[in-house]
DNA sequence: ACGGTGACGCTCA
DNA sequence: TTGAGCGCCACCG
């Protein structure tokens, strides 16, 4: 990635994580926290991936809430569900379907 | 340095 | 079950 973006090591630490987040699999905020040992700084990740200037390069579609909500999206929530079904991810409602089967866990 | 903000999560009513 | 409020952490002006 020929970035130029002065991220902070926060920041990287989260987009790695969500890089490794296989196709048709979805993980939620707080397990992304869990992985950089900050599980209190779910709002953070957010915050990180809300100003991601990666965007197919980090799946960030692939990141929802620990509820199985969608959660939000800078580019539009629909254009995230939109991707997540063509990787096989159903979503109702804004709801993901099979959300504890797809679950991926770092 | 300080205060406000946000792609969250949990508890309470 | 749904809605509102509080707490948490990191970033930005």
């Amino acid at each position: 990635m020929t970035n130029k973006a002065k991220l902070t090591k926060f920041e990287l630490l989260v987009l790695a994580i969500i890089k490794k987040i296989p196709p048709g699999r979805v993980a939620t905020y707080e397990a992304v926290a869990r992985a950089i040992s900050r599980p209190r700084a779910v709002r953070a990740v957010g915050n990180a991936l809300h100003k991601n200037p990666y965007s197919p390069q980090v799946p960030c579609h692939r990141v929802v809430r620990n509820n199985g909500q969608l959660g939000g999206f800078a580019s539009g929530a629909k254009k995230k569900i939109e991707l997540l079904k063509k990787e096989g991810v159903n979503v109702k409602n804004g709801r993901v379907d099979n959300f504890n089967e797809i679950l991926y866990s770092f």
